[in-house]
DNA sequence: TTTGGCACTCTCTCCGCTTGAGTGCTAAAC
DNA sequence: GTTTAGCACTCAAGCGGAGAGAGTGCCAAA
């Protein structure tokens, strides 16, 4: 029903939607119909706009914060903008050139991710986010051990995408430096290709092996594989430039900036949140109370896959309060998402 | 000078001194000599009062906001109360289960270190530090090699005092997993005990004996071991629970938040503060102005050093707005490093 | 030396007023 | 049948004055 609604909308009342929410994302301010009829792209008196905008209200795409102030776009009237009226505005060559040089510094994901999320929060002045999943479904090229401790190994794991993660567990056996070689050679070279998850499901099978024949060895590598497919490897979300909706007037008051703060501290609502959009592929844009996260402070969130397309790796995007400018954050996100993920396919071909 | 004055300070002005920071600390206002007739400590009527105030006004411990207003404590009156009036009110045994129990958990120092920083913060309700320098002056247990892709090695060195750090290098020549073996032994083998800087010199020292050798193997070894000890080790600091100034009323209004929250971003000019600190033993309280960046926003750090006594590791502490319970903090960050130390003695302990 | 009294200063809050932007409705004009 | 002008109405925000309240310094008396 609200898409059929959507397209009966009349071209005028659109341009005027269009017109409105444009200035309210420029200024902030409520429009009135005095307002608009200056501006120039009507020629229509004050009064004949009004009866524009109390249709619009009518129909849900627009409200007044009281009964003698302009009006604001809702939700509704962001999402309407967005799909149908807005005309995206294409980055200007330095800004590709910024992300260009941004996202080919370095060549350690971690960093570059990092960087990214940095560069993201500049560009747009709004919190930039990027988020990289678990490796969980991800294909393992090799797995190494290291004795830090008596009892304690670091394992390095480094994914057929590139990626390393490296967590340090507590062993139930001592290892020896020998030994500790050996199982990383056996390991890499048996299970290289499969995910942890397939690999977790082979060790168990091996188990029963172990049992026929009492095989120390066999038993301590075992051991060691499972600790350290089952270790909690963590997600990574990367929240830079909290401080920038400092400067944004909707969050002026103490009490919304303090909201605010704390809620971008959740992370995880946020991980949640981009867990699920890693499903789809394409540019998302969540605007309000289209998700539980952003209904809180009047949030959006503009936010792409990255990744090499046979293997998503994660999410980036920005969250700010409704009234941005999503003309410039699309693209934004957008060219920054596929500078990753081009980035990573060359690393992943230079190095696979 | 200053010194001097300090004692010669009658015991009525102490009390008068002592009474109107705590006041103030409690309330965050300034103090009025009726207020402080009214407390019940002093048998003295407010005009006797206001003489003892005019008096501690001249010699620099209070300032009045304005002409009408109470008396607000100065930088120096601060520093004397912390210095000669302060009676520390010792942690709860709820607080000192709390740390105990928040210190003790994992045994990653990473993980500790973090955790600690998040528990200072709540239980100080200020922004928590911790702080952990380069490892560059620390003796070395053991340094391994691992293949992350063709021409990128991961270091993992490990610290005789159980810290481990790990980094992902470029090289300059491609390595086999043999090779990366050897040289992990051989580095781990020759050079266990000494720092990274002797390790380095002693590298440089071998590049002589190789270019007479010309042994190709020698020469790799020593390429990488140079690009590891070279790499850029960073310090971590941790600052965390940063929306708690949100709470303190003297950064309500938005635009000294702002200017708070782009100070504690500024992380350089922290660790440059925290690595002078370094050097002292103890616990240190730096008040305002007393440091440049505390000049700032009015700001006062407590904080002091953590690790082992042979081998100092880091600095922890709080950072907050000069009107903090110094009473409190004082014993909080002196406990809490103390706990700190103790484990990370423990750990030592068991696996070295 | 302490205290009460007094004049003075300054901030903060409340109140009422005005201004201005904006609305909805109605009736006339195109 | 639109479009527009006019009008009455509403509400938020800004301004200024009055008054309260907290605090001070100084002086003279206890």
């Amino acid at each position: 029903m609200a898409t059929r609604q959507d397209f009966d909308l009349d071209p005028r009342a659109r341009d005027v939607l269009r017109e409105i929410v444009m200035q309210h994302i420029a200024s902030g301010e409520p429009i009135g119909s005095r307002t608009l009829s200056k501006c120039g792209k009507f020629q229509l008196s004050p009064a004949s706009l009004r009866n524009v905008m109390a249709d619009l209200e009518e129909l849900g795409f627009l409200t007044q914060p009281h009964t003698s102030a302009g009006r604001v776009p809702t939700d509704r009237g962001y999402r309407f903008f967005i799909n149908h009226l807005m005309k995206s505005r294409p980055l200007s060559s330095r800004e590709q050139q910024a992300i260009d040089e941004g996202v080919s510094v370095g060549s350690e994901i971690d960093d570059v991710l990092h960087h990214a999320s940095a560069l993201l929060s500049k560009l747009s002045d709004q919190v930039g986010l990027v988020f990289m999943p678990t490796l969980m479904q991800f294909a393992v090229r090799s797995m190494d051990f290291i004795a830090v401790a008596e009892s304690r190994i670091m394992v390095v794991i480094v994914g057929a995408n590139g990626v390393v993660v490296n967590k340090i567990i507590e062993t139930r056996f001592l290892f020896t430096r020998d030994e500790l070689e050996k199982i990383s050679r056996y390991i890499t070279g048996e299970f290289a290709g499969l995910t942890l998850d397939a690999i977790r499901r082979r060790l168990i099978r091996l188990t029963e092996q172990e049992r026929a024949q009492h095989d120390e060895m066999l038993q301590k590598t075992i051991s060691l594989g499972i600790d350290a497919v089952n270790a909690p490897y963590e997600h990574d979300l990367y929240v830079e430039g909290a401080s920038s909706i400092l400067n944004k007037p909707e969050y002026a008051d103490a009490a919304s900036l303090r909201k605010t703060f704390l809620a971008l501290q959740e992370k995880e609502k946020l991980v949640e949140l981009l867990e699920t959009c890693l499903a789809e592929e394409g540019l998302q844009i969540l605007i309000g109370a289209e998700s539980d996260f952003t209904q809180i402070n009047n949030f959006s969130i503009v936010a792409r896959r990255y990744g090499s397309t046979s293997a998503p790796l994660g999410m980036v995007g920005i969250i700010g309060p409704m009234r941005m400018e999503y003309a410039r954050m699309a693209p934004l996100v957008d060219y920054l998402s596929r500078a990753l993920s081009r980035k990573i396919e060359e690393e992943e071909h230079t190095n696979g």
